[in-house]
DNA sequence: ATATTTTGTTAGATCAGTCTAACAAAATTG
DNA sequence: CAATTTTGTTAGACTGATCTAACAAAATAT
């Protein structure tokens, strides 16, 4: 069974993975906040457990079997977030850190009946997909608020960023998922967007923001 | 801020500690299931810590420091069980070893948020006393249903033990918290007890049970 | 194509938490 | 009280997870 430290390496893998399942060791060694002969020496450990392919000045391949695991600490931590905002009232902005910690729980039962609890959820409180209970994820491809034109109606569906301080700037400006946008212009010169959604009728998104939004078209 | 190890070795002192607050270390390794050498290091830690004080040859002595830590430890445990057993449908047999799991996690929102679901509740499934957000403990004092006489009334309140087995063993005899059993007989020969309750009119239980169910008198 | 920078490896150390083997002190028993 | 048993200590080793220092390979830039 997988440790603590473990679990945490396989997740930044499978977020780091390109389409060969490759990661440099020093990406990850950037994500995981260690130095490079600590992951050196971790990939090595994790090739045991035959959860990632390690050759020598080669990036690390990670296997199925270490992305179902990944995938399944994954499902525990989105389900956890969704649990805490909809059934214990925390913001989307408090749960992460929680959620970081609950993930290495080991019992499958607690984690069910959450599910259970609140209908079987496919997405997160940050419209993150919450793989299925065999580790399957079912990506779904949304558009960038930064890609969107004048004169086009989206809706927000999910964040490729959930910091707390993004999750506090959104929250300042009512900012949710499911939320509808007009996107009234466009600047040309640091492409900023000036939407309208509810009562705010006119409102600045910078470019750092707007890259960040995720959402899908209205027809 | 104590390690999980750590946390696990106040709570074994915690419920060790005599009136002095001793602890013998060959009492802490046969509780903590590890050798004696391993809880010899141990002690010196969390004597470093302040949480205990020791001296070669001696039972260890816990200090208040120790026991706080130790109290708020057992709280999260104890709003847990609770919290799995009000808020999500779990057997009272079922809550322990999650409880031995999440009772280590770092969230005091998290702990403040199932307490007032729940009501602040000030006992757990199993009738223990949940210590308050300063670590104090209210010890309220039961009857041994063992020491009750035939013709008495007595309501069961709370257990010595938690077994899985033990609370299995209750559910199949429909015996629960709050459940009013009244004496019929006590066998003088293997100290076996006689009681009825709901549509139970003639059980019999050893005293190898009767002494681990703890009672309140009804007059 | 060489120099420089970036990336990755090895060696060796540290700390937490554990063990066994050997021994010593304290407690119990006859 | 002496012998035996129980309890506690020390020494030394191991594993997991981390580090720094030194170095080597690969990638990039001049
Ligand atoms: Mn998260
Ligand atoms: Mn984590
Ligand atoms: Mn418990
Ligand atoms: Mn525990």
């Amino acid at each position: 069974m997988a440790s603590q430290t473990e679990e945490n390496y396989l997740k930044s893998l499978f977020n780091l993975a390109n389409e060969k399942n490759e990661v440099n060791i020093s990406e990850l060694a950037t994500q995981m906040q260690v130095s490079l002969p600590t992951v050196n020496s971790m990939v090595k450990t994790l090739q045991k457990n035959g959860w990632l392919i390690y050759e020598k000045y080669k990036p690390v391949i990670i296997t199925p079997e270490g992305k179902k695991v990944a995938a399944l600490v994954i499902r525990k931590h989105r389900l956890t977030e969704m649990f805490l905002v909809n059934k214990m009232g925390f913001g989307w902005e408090e749960v992460h850190e929680i959620a970081e910690q609950v993930e290495h729980i080991h019992a499958p039962k607690f984690f069910e009946r959450m599910d259970e609890m609140m209908g079987f959820p496919t997405i997160d409180p940050h419209g993150s997909p919450i793989p299925d209970a065999q580790g399957r994820i079912q990506e779904i491809k949304y558009l960038n608020l930064s890609d969107c034109k004048a004169g086009q109606v989206v809706k927000l569906a999910a964040l490729t960023n959930s910091s707390t301080e993004f999750l506090e700037f959104l929250n300042g400006r009512n900012l949710r998922l499911g939320t509808e946008l007009s996107i009234l212009s466009k600047e040309a010169y640091d492409q900023s967007i000036l939407i309208s959604y509810l009562n705010h009728s006119s409102e600045t998104l910078s470019e750092k923001v707007s890259e960040k939004l995720l959402v899908k078209l209205l027809d």
